[in-house]
DNA sequence: CACGACTTGTTTACTTGGAAACCAAATTCC
DNA sequence: GGAATTTGGTTTCCAAGTAAACAAGTCGTG
């Protein structure tokens, strides 16, 4: 063919791209977010809240700032979600006594109800198969993420000084 | 209210989410892209446009929209970066007589010699061992998220359609 | 040919997220 | 005790990215 631009989707040439675990990890981030909203678009809530949500019932009166660090995002953003939040009335702000510069936050029984609704879909999507990958890979593309961002799977509640070291 | 907040770091408990693949991609792509910043911070590309760049040079003539598929990123997001680098000089664009609806995209040489420049850094970065992995770990961890992708090795330029079944 | 359906890129308006400056409270250091 | 520094949250402004409507080109089918 004259025209060189006539390519299709499966001949691009990602060159060294496809080696780049920075890369690799962006695409697939992207491809289950689309997984994501393709489930549980209908809940009302975005990833980002329902995380957010998630934490602050799993760690009552945590602190503002230390969630946004445990979920990587800046204190700024998450200034922001929060108040939205507390404006849905899903979470409820505390300014503690031991540091009163801090806010302390905590869940509402509405963001309690709203959690216990997305549980179950939420639940089910996870453990669907995930396309690409067998049961065993994903496990261990789970537990090699973990380690990547040294953090104690979730049955194990105390950390493992050792790591986990299932392989077959 | 007593002490609740109290909460270090390493003691919050990530509930179902640590168990759930999108929080770690998501968690482990923040992560990566702050390591990239760290290292490759000064050359004034971020990795979307050095993303782009490099598909562009890899790819000579490659419609705009195949490219945003490719990136797994928005047409119209496309269209203002392509933009973008079109006034840095870094690439050109195209209507081919074959369909002159699209846009063929093609490095210029200042799009190549900026590209040469970040190459070495970038390859330096991307052998450097990868924090909290060993790097049969990193290596698998790279194939499991390629898998996942639907995505070939960098090595295998020209990989048939068909799941690949015969792994190295 | 003509008409409708679809594709490609663009524009506009909006949401998500970050950088930097800022204030108030806490901590450190004389 | 009191200044200097640090920390936690907020505000403002900007960059990254999406959604929806749109114009122009292509394609299929009568």
């Amino acid at each position: 063919m004259a025209d060189p631009s006539s390519k299709d989707m499966d001949q691009i040439s990602f060159g060294t791209l496809s080696d780049s675990l920075g890369f690799l990890l962006r695409l697939a981030q992207l491809q289950n977010f689309a997984e994501f909203y393709d489930h549980l678009g209908t809940l009302g809530l975005r990833p980002g809240a329902f995380s957010v949500l998630l934490l602050v019932a799993e760690n009552p009166g945590i602190r503002q700032g230390l969630l946004a660090r445990a979920l990587m995002i800046k204190r700024a953003h998450m200034t922001k979600m929060i108040r939205a939040m507390e404006a849905e009335g899903l979470v409820h702000r505390t300014v503690p006594d031991t540091d009163r510069r801090s806010v302390a936050l905590w869940p509402t029984d509405a963001g309690r109800r709203k959690l216990a609704d997305i549980r179950a879909p939420f639940a089910a999507f996870e453990t669907r198969a995930t396309p690409g990958l067998t049961a065993p890979e994903e496990r261990q593309m789970k537990q090699l993420l973990q380690k990547y961002l040294g953090l104690a799977p979730a049955s194990a509640a105390n950390t493992p000084k050792r790591p986990p070291t299932t392989q077959r």
